[in-house]
DNA sequence: TGCCAGGCCTTCC
DNA sequence: GGAAGGCATGGC
């Protein structure tokens, strides 16, 4: 068995993994299983340091440490963030490590459009049932996986088509958002390259993409994370720790969030969503 | 049965 | 610009 070691540090794959930006990895004993760019990667985790395996070694170390920022000192970060106050402190200290992903840009806008009023087993769901139907079809260690298609290999398929993987409403969404993209009315490489405000802009300009997916998209596949998603999650637990459970909008909890975690927004929303969905906070 | 799920779109004011 | 209602589908 081929394997690569990878060293880490500030590094938690379970809290990576499971605490809701990405719906494609799956547990199997002590390895996580799923698709980073075209190959499939199975991995573990013991103390400081990562087991990899791969169908395909080729580059694979720095394949993984860009998917899971590994590149960037989080000693800093998280030493940061714990000074910002008692609540942070504390949901730091229960899911140290954990980290946003650098997830395929395409991949993400699907999978946030179909994450609207939606919950995660379904969104999986959705998600894998495209891949397994539209994706390209990969063998590793005796089973198959999908890697999520291209929006290329999306061009034929229907609103009907969406509805069948279990999508419901947001069916049409997705058609619109892979048609523009095929018509070239919008340029994936190019939106990438864009500064936070204009990235967002055009995102917004896609059917299915509001507010709250759009923020989703920035921080989980383009490491912008200065904003601060607001779902039910986040507005309950805001509401919670700085409002005394008052009735409160979604435009004075951004505010909050802007005048006091900065343009660590994102981090630190991630580790109070993680944490009271966990019960932990 | 009725309510909720990592919201957004449309309509109306 | 903001509020209200509708929306597919499955789990509880």
């Amino acid at each position: 068995m081929e394997e690569i070691k990878i060293k880490v540090k500030y590094f938690n794959l379970k809290y990576t993994l499971e605490c809701g930006q990405c719906f494609r990895w799956k547990k199997q004993n002590e390895f996580y299983i799923g698709v980073i760019k075209d190959r499939v990667i199975k991995i573990k985790q013991d103390g400081d340091t990562l087991y990899v395996r791969s169908n395909d070694m080729n580059n694979l170390e720095s394949v993984v440490k860009e998917y899971f920022d590994l590149n960037r000192d989080y000693s800093q970060i998280e030493d940061r963030i714990s000074k910002v106050d008692k609540y942070v402190e504390k949901a730091l200290k229960n899911t140290s490590g954990m980290r946003h992903l650098k997830q395929d840009f395409f991949e993400t806008i699907v999978s946030y459009i179909i994450s609207a009023n939606n919950n995660i087993p379904r969104i999986s769901k959705s998600v894998n049932e495209i891949s397994k139907r539209y994706g390209k079809e990969i063998e590793f260690e005796g089973e198959k996986y999908y890697l999520f298609p291209t929006p290329e290999q999306l061009k034929d398929v229907t609103i009907d088509d969406y509805r069948a993987c279990g999508v419901g409403f947001r069916d049409k969404y997705i058609y619109s958002t892979v048609k523009k993209i095929n018509n070239n009315e919008i340029n994936l490489d190019k939106m990438q390259e864009m500064d936070t405000q204009d990235l967002r802009k055009e995102l917004l300009n896609l059917m299915g993409i509001g507010p709250k997916v759009a923020d989703c998209i920035l921080l989980f596949s383009c490491q912008r994370q200065e904003v601060f998603p607001i779902d039910v999650w986040v507005e309950r637990v805001m509401k919670k720790l700085y409002f005394n459970d008052k009735e409160v909008s979604k435009k004075e909890i951004l505010k909050y969030a802007c005048d006091n975690f900065g343009n660590d927004a994102g981090i630190i929303q991630q580790h109070l969503f993680y944490n009271i969905r966990e019960n932990m906070i």
